[in-house]
DNA sequence: GATAATTAAATGTATGTACATATATTTGTC
DNA sequence: GACAAATATATGTACATACATTTAATTATC
Protein backbone atom coordinates (compact mmCIF):
# COMPACT_ATOMS: atom_id res chain seq x y z
CA UNK A 1 0.00 0.00 0.00
CA UNK A 2 1.18 3.41 -0.62
CA UNK A 3 2.21 5.76 2.27
CA UNK A 4 -0.13 8.22 1.28
CA UNK A 5 -3.20 6.00 1.80
CA UNK A 6 -1.17 3.86 4.68
CA UNK A 7 -1.81 7.39 7.27
CA UNK A 8 -4.64 9.22 5.19
CA UNK A 9 -2.43 12.21 3.79
CA UNK A 10 -3.73 13.67 0.47
CA UNK A 11 -0.32 15.00 -0.18
CA UNK A 12 3.18 15.51 1.16
CA UNK A 13 5.17 18.34 0.50
CA UNK A 14 7.64 17.58 -1.86
CA UNK A 15 9.17 14.21 -2.32
CA UNK A 16 11.89 14.57 0.35
CA UNK A 17 8.97 14.87 2.96
CA UNK A 18 7.48 11.90 2.10
CA UNK A 19 10.82 9.60 1.92
CA UNK A 20 11.24 10.87 5.38
CA UNK A 21 7.74 9.98 6.27
CA UNK A 22 7.63 6.28 4.77
CA UNK A 23 11.38 5.66 6.44
CA UNK A 24 9.67 6.16 9.54
CA UNK A 25 6.87 4.23 9.03
CA UNK A 26 8.22 1.45 7.34
CA UNK A 27 10.68 0.67 10.19
CA UNK A 28 7.88 0.94 12.39
CA UNK A 29 5.80 -1.38 10.79
CA UNK A 30 9.01 -3.78 10.39
CA UNK A 31 9.60 -3.55 14.21
CA UNK A 32 6.23 -4.59 14.49
CA UNK A 33 6.33 -7.96 12.58
CA UNK A 34 9.41 -9.09 14.28
CA UNK A 35 8.27 -7.79 17.84
CA UNK A 36 5.44 -10.26 17.86
CA UNK A 37 7.70 -12.87 16.69
CA UNK A 38 10.19 -12.61 19.54
CA UNK A 39 7.20 -12.29 21.84
CA UNK A 40 6.36 -16.07 21.45
CA UNK A 41 9.75 -16.61 22.83
CA UNK A 42 9.53 -14.42 26.07
CA UNK A 43 11.72 -11.97 24.53
CA UNK A 44 11.24 -8.25 23.54
CA UNK A 45 13.73 -6.66 20.34
CA UNK A 46 16.37 -5.18 22.25
CA UNK A 47 16.81 -8.11 24.18
CA UNK A 48 17.12 -10.59 21.39
CA UNK A 49 19.47 -7.90 19.69
CA UNK A 50 21.53 -8.19 22.99
CA UNK A 51 21.62 -11.59 23.55
CA UNK A 52 22.54 -11.99 19.66
CA UNK A 53 25.72 -9.83 20.29
CA UNK A 54 26.96 -11.74 23.25
CA UNK A 55 26.50 -14.95 21.17
CA UNK A 56 28.79 -13.09 18.78
CA UNK A 57 31.04 -12.86 21.62
CA UNK A 58 30.68 -16.36 23.20
CA UNK A 59 32.35 -17.77 24.91
CA UNK A 60 34.62 -14.37 26.14
CA UNK A 61 32.42 -11.65 28.03
CA UNK A 62 31.16 -8.29 26.67
CA UNK A 63 30.96 -5.32 29.40
CA UNK A 64 27.92 -2.99 28.88
CA UNK A 65 30.01 -0.82 26.82
CA UNK A 66 30.62 -2.56 24.16
CA UNK A 67 27.08 -3.92 23.92
CA UNK A 68 25.63 0.17 23.42
CA UNK A 69 28.61 0.32 21.07
CA UNK A 70 26.95 -2.48 19.29
CA UNK A 71 23.37 -1.61 19.55
CA UNK A 72 21.05 -0.17 17.08
CA UNK A 73 20.49 2.39 19.77
CA UNK A 74 22.71 3.77 20.78
CA UNK A 75 20.69 5.58 23.44
CA UNK A 76 18.77 2.68 25.34
CA UNK A 77 19.57 1.68 28.16
CA UNK A 78 21.37 -1.95 27.79
CA UNK A 79 22.12 -1.96 31.60
CA UNK A 80 18.66 -2.30 32.53
CA UNK A 81 18.09 -4.88 29.60
CA UNK A 82 20.34 -7.13 31.01
CA UNK A 83 18.69 -6.82 34.14
CA UNK A 84 15.60 -8.40 31.89
CA UNK A 85 18.02 -11.42 30.60
CA UNK A 86 19.46 -11.94 33.77
CA UNK A 87 15.97 -12.22 35.31
CA UNK A 88 15.45 -14.91 32.96
CA UNK A 89 19.23 -16.42 33.61
CA UNK A 90 20.00 -16.28 29.76
CA UNK A 91 23.01 -13.96 30.90
CA UNK A 92 25.25 -14.24 33.75
CA UNK A 93 26.55 -11.07 34.76
CA UNK A 94 29.66 -10.77 37.15
CA UNK A 95 32.68 -8.27 37.84
CA UNK A 96 35.46 -8.40 35.89
CA UNK A 97 38.65 -9.13 37.48
CA UNK A 98 41.11 -6.99 35.86
CA UNK A 99 38.86 -3.83 35.95
CA UNK A 100 36.62 -3.99 38.64
CA UNK A 101 34.64 -1.11 37.65
CA UNK A 102 33.27 -2.69 34.80
CA UNK A 103 31.36 -6.16 34.41
CA UNK A 104 31.64 -9.47 32.38
CA UNK A 105 28.48 -10.36 30.58
CA UNK A 106 28.40 -14.06 29.26
CA UNK A 107 25.24 -15.55 27.49
CA UNK A 108 24.22 -18.60 29.26
CA UNK A 109 23.90 -22.10 28.34
CA UNK A 110 19.60 -21.85 27.86
CA UNK A 111 20.43 -18.36 26.33
CA UNK A 112 22.58 -20.25 23.68
CA UNK A 113 19.71 -22.69 23.07
CA UNK A 114 16.72 -20.13 23.12
CA UNK A 115 18.90 -18.55 20.12
CA UNK A 116 18.88 -21.53 18.50
CA UNK A 117 15.29 -22.39 18.59
CA UNK A 118 14.65 -18.46 17.07
CA UNK A 119 17.25 -18.99 14.28
CA UNK A 120 15.13 -22.37 13.43
CA UNK A 121 11.80 -20.33 13.71
CA UNK A 122 13.46 -17.43 11.53
CA UNK A 123 13.87 -19.33 8.41
CA UNK A 124 9.93 -20.38 8.32
CA UNK A 125 9.19 -16.24 9.10
CA UNK A 126 9.21 -14.28 6.16
CA UNK A 127 10.31 -11.02 6.90
CA UNK A 128 9.17 -7.39 4.43
CA UNK A 129 12.28 -6.89 2.97
CA UNK A 130 11.72 -10.37 1.58
CA UNK A 131 9.46 -8.76 -1.26
CA UNK A 132 13.02 -7.08 -2.20
CA UNK A 133 15.14 -8.71 -4.76
CA UNK A 134 18.90 -8.94 -4.21
CA UNK A 135 19.76 -5.93 -6.12
CA UNK A 136 16.66 -3.65 -4.86
CA UNK A 137 17.92 -4.73 -1.15
CA UNK A 138 21.52 -3.51 -2.13
CA UNK A 139 20.17 -0.12 -3.49
CA UNK A 140 18.38 0.62 -0.74
CA UNK A 141 21.34 0.08 1.87
CA UNK A 142 23.17 2.87 -0.58
CA UNK A 143 20.33 5.53 0.18
CA UNK A 144 20.04 5.26 3.41
CA UNK A 145 23.77 5.29 3.67
CA UNK A 146 23.83 8.33 1.65
CA UNK A 147 21.06 10.00 4.30
CA UNK A 148 23.49 9.76 7.23
CA UNK A 149 26.04 11.39 5.22
CA UNK B 1 29.29 6.04 7.05
CA UNK B 2 28.49 2.70 5.91
CA UNK B 3 26.32 0.26 7.95
CA UNK B 4 28.71 -2.14 8.57
CA UNK B 5 30.96 0.69 10.39
CA UNK B 6 28.09 2.30 12.13
CA UNK B 7 27.36 -1.09 14.06
CA UNK B 8 30.73 -2.38 13.94
CA UNK B 9 29.35 -5.28 12.35
CA UNK B 10 31.89 -7.17 9.95
CA UNK B 11 29.20 -8.81 7.77
CA UNK B 12 25.64 -9.52 6.89
CA UNK B 13 24.28 -12.75 6.15
CA UNK B 14 23.09 -11.49 2.65
CA UNK B 15 22.05 -7.72 1.28
CA UNK B 16 18.04 -8.25 2.85
CA UNK B 17 19.35 -8.44 6.99
CA UNK B 18 22.13 -5.61 5.94
CA UNK B 19 18.89 -3.61 4.42
CA UNK B 20 17.07 -4.80 6.67
CA UNK B 21 19.48 -3.61 9.77
CA UNK B 22 20.13 -0.53 7.79
CA UNK B 23 16.09 0.74 7.48
CA UNK B 24 15.79 0.62 11.28
CA UNK B 25 18.93 2.10 12.15
CA UNK B 26 18.42 4.80 9.86
CA UNK B 27 14.70 5.62 11.02
CA UNK B 28 16.36 5.71 14.42
CA UNK B 29 18.93 7.30 13.44
CA UNK B 30 16.68 10.41 11.54
CA UNK B 31 14.21 10.18 15.06
CA UNK B 32 16.92 10.95 16.87
CA UNK B 33 18.05 13.72 14.55
CA UNK B 34 14.67 15.50 15.04
CA UNK B 35 13.48 14.78 18.81
CA UNK B 36 16.96 17.13 19.05
CA UNK B 37 15.75 19.52 17.39
CA UNK B 38 11.50 19.54 18.91
CA UNK B 39 13.12 19.10 22.30
CA UNK B 40 13.92 23.25 21.95
CA UNK B 41 10.86 23.91 21.68
CA UNK B 42 9.17 21.63 24.63
CA UNK B 43 7.96 19.22 22.60
CA UNK B 44 8.49 15.29 21.67
CA UNK B 45 8.28 13.75 18.13
CA UNK B 46 4.49 12.15 18.80
CA UNK B 47 3.21 15.66 20.34
CA UNK B 48 4.65 17.05 17.74
CA UNK B 49 2.69 15.06 15.06
CA UNK B 50 -0.38 14.83 16.97
CA UNK B 51 -0.13 18.87 17.21
CA UNK B 52 0.08 19.14 12.95
CA UNK B 53 -2.76 16.78 12.97
CA UNK B 54 -4.34 19.01 15.27
CA UNK B 55 -3.60 21.94 13.29
CA UNK B 56 -4.83 19.81 10.03
CA UNK B 57 -7.87 19.30 11.31
CA UNK B 58 -8.13 23.08 12.34
CA UNK B 59 -10.62 24.69 13.71
CA UNK B 60 -12.67 21.31 13.38
CA UNK B 61 -12.13 19.33 16.39
CA UNK B 62 -10.56 15.88 15.88
CA UNK B 63 -11.34 12.54 18.21
CA UNK B 64 -9.13 10.58 19.62
CA UNK B 65 -9.81 7.77 17.07
CA UNK B 66 -9.17 10.22 13.99
CA UNK B 67 -5.65 10.87 16.28
CA UNK B 68 -4.63 7.04 15.87
CA UNK B 69 -6.03 6.92 12.31
CA UNK B 70 -3.07 9.12 11.50
CA UNK B 71 -0.42 8.59 13.63
CA UNK B 72 2.48 7.17 12.28
CA UNK B 73 2.94 4.78 15.56
CA UNK B 74 -1.00 3.07 15.30
CA UNK B 75 -0.60 1.53 18.62
CA UNK B 76 0.78 4.33 20.72
CA UNK B 77 -1.53 5.94 23.60
CA UNK B 78 -2.67 8.92 21.33
CA UNK B 79 -4.90 9.56 24.85
CA UNK B 80 -1.70 10.37 27.04
CA UNK B 81 -0.06 11.93 24.86
CA UNK B 82 -3.00 14.22 24.75
CA UNK B 83 -2.69 14.52 28.18
CA UNK B 84 0.60 15.90 28.19
CA UNK B 85 0.02 18.69 25.53
CA UNK B 86 -3.43 19.77 27.43
CA UNK B 87 -0.95 20.00 30.76
CA UNK B 88 1.01 22.54 28.36
CA UNK B 89 -1.92 24.25 27.24
CA UNK B 90 -1.25 23.35 23.49
CA UNK B 91 -4.83 21.75 23.38
CA UNK B 92 -8.29 22.12 24.94
CA UNK B 93 -10.41 19.15 25.27
CA UNK B 94 -13.87 18.86 25.51
CA UNK B 95 -16.88 16.29 25.23
CA UNK B 96 -18.40 15.91 22.15
CA UNK B 97 -21.58 17.58 22.34
CA UNK B 98 -23.09 15.04 19.45
CA UNK B 99 -21.62 11.89 21.04
CA UNK B 100 -20.89 11.96 24.22
CA UNK B 101 -18.72 8.77 24.14
CA UNK B 102 -16.40 10.90 22.04
CA UNK B 103 -14.16 13.96 22.99
CA UNK B 104 -13.86 17.09 20.83
CA UNK B 105 -9.70 17.94 20.79
CA UNK B 106 -8.72 21.17 18.93
CA UNK B 107 -5.25 22.70 18.87
CA UNK B 108 -5.38 26.10 20.72
CA UNK B 109 -3.78 29.55 20.17
CA UNK B 110 -0.77 28.76 21.87
CA UNK B 111 -0.58 25.14 19.81
CA UNK B 112 -0.82 27.18 16.82
CA UNK B 113 2.04 29.79 17.84
CA UNK B 114 4.13 27.01 18.63
CA UNK B 115 4.09 25.36 15.49
CA UNK B 116 4.35 28.35 13.49
CA UNK B 117 7.65 29.70 15.43
CA UNK B 118 8.64 25.58 14.65
CA UNK B 119 7.57 25.98 10.77
CA UNK B 120 10.13 28.33 10.67
CA UNK B 121 12.65 26.76 11.95
CA UNK B 122 12.18 24.00 10.29
CA UNK B 123 13.29 25.67 7.24
CA UNK B 124 16.60 26.32 8.30
CA UNK B 125 17.02 22.85 9.86
CA UNK B 126 18.75 20.75 7.35
CA UNK B 127 17.62 16.89 8.20
CA UNK B 128 18.78 14.02 6.81
CA UNK B 129 16.76 12.95 3.69
CA UNK B 130 18.38 16.30 2.25
CA UNK B 131 21.30 14.87 0.93
CA UNK B 132 18.91 12.82 -1.40
CA UNK B 133 18.32 13.64 -5.11
CA UNK B 134 14.48 14.20 -5.43
CA UNK B 135 14.67 11.00 -7.72
CA UNK B 136 16.47 9.00 -5.54
CA UNK B 137 13.76 10.11 -2.46
CA UNK B 138 11.29 9.09 -5.23
CA UNK B 139 13.44 5.39 -5.85
CA UNK B 140 13.15 5.41 -1.89
CA UNK B 141 9.42 5.51 -1.31
CA UNK B 142 9.15 2.83 -4.00
CA UNK B 143 11.23 0.40 -2.11
CA UNK B 144 9.93 1.02 0.99
CA UNK B 145 6.25 0.69 -0.72
CA UNK B 146 7.37 -2.75 -1.79
CA UNK B 147 8.61 -3.95 1.34
CA UNK B 148 5.24 -3.62 2.92
CA UNK B 149 3.47 -5.18 -0.02
C1' DG C 1 51.00 9.15 47.99
C1' DA C 2 46.91 12.44 48.24
C1' DT C 3 43.70 14.44 45.31
C1' DA C 4 41.43 15.50 40.92
C1' DA C 5 39.81 13.78 36.66
C1' DT C 6 38.15 10.10 34.07
C1' DT C 7 35.79 5.85 33.23
C1' DA C 8 32.12 2.01 33.84
C1' DA C 9 27.92 0.96 35.29
C1' DA C 10 23.69 1.70 37.90
C1' DT C 11 19.80 4.46 39.25
C1' DG C 12 16.09 8.15 39.01
C1' DT C 13 12.51 10.45 36.46
C1' DA C 14 9.65 11.69 32.63
C1' DT C 15 7.89 10.11 28.43
C1' DG C 16 6.36 6.75 25.15
C1' DT C 17 5.04 1.86 23.48
C1' DA C 18 2.33 -2.34 23.63
C1' DC C 19 -1.37 -4.60 25.06
C1' DA C 20 -5.10 -5.88 28.27
C1' DT C 21 -8.88 -4.28 30.81
C1' DA C 22 -12.34 -0.94 32.56
C1' DT C 23 -15.92 2.67 32.11
C1' DA C 24 -19.30 5.14 29.87
C1' DT C 25 -22.28 5.86 25.97
C1' DT C 26 -24.72 4.53 21.99
C1' DT C 27 -26.84 1.24 18.85
C1' DG C 28 -29.27 -2.95 17.67
C1' DT C 29 -32.60 -6.64 18.78
C1' DC C 30 -36.17 -8.91 20.95
C1' DG D 1 -38.22 -0.22 26.68
C1' DA D 2 -34.83 -3.89 28.60
C1' DC D 3 -30.67 -5.91 27.57
C1' DA D 4 -26.77 -7.42 24.67
C1' DA D 5 -23.30 -5.83 21.49
C1' DA D 6 -20.52 -2.36 19.75
C1' DT D 7 -18.00 1.97 20.12
C1' DA D 8 -14.98 5.77 22.21
C1' DT D 9 -11.91 6.70 25.43
C1' DA D 10 -9.33 6.09 29.67
C1' DT D 11 -6.55 3.43 32.82
C1' DG D 12 -3.22 -0.24 34.48
C1' DT D 13 1.12 -2.66 33.93
C1' DA D 14 5.45 -4.10 31.93
C1' DC D 15 9.01 -2.72 29.11
C1' DA D 16 11.92 0.61 26.65
C1' DT D 17 13.85 5.31 25.59
C1' DA D 18 16.15 9.64 26.75
C1' DC D 19 18.81 11.98 29.60
C1' DA D 20 20.60 13.54 34.12
C1' DT D 21 22.72 12.13 38.30
C1' DT D 22 25.08 8.92 41.40
C1' DT D 23 28.41 5.44 42.89
C1' DA D 24 32.52 3.05 42.59
C1' DA D 25 37.01 2.10 40.65
C1' DT D 26 40.93 3.51 38.07
C1' DT D 27 44.19 6.74 36.10
C1' DA D 28 46.65 11.12 35.97
C1' DT D 29 48.84 15.02 38.20
C1' DC D 30 50.91 17.54 41.56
Amino acid sequence: MKIEDEIKQVAFRDDYQKAHVNLIFTANWLQQQQSGFFKQFGLTLPQFNILRILRGQHPKPATVNLLIERMLDKTSNASRIVDKLETKELVTRCVCPSNRRAVDIRISDAGLELLGRLDAAMNDQQFGVQNLTSTEADQLSRLLDKIRD
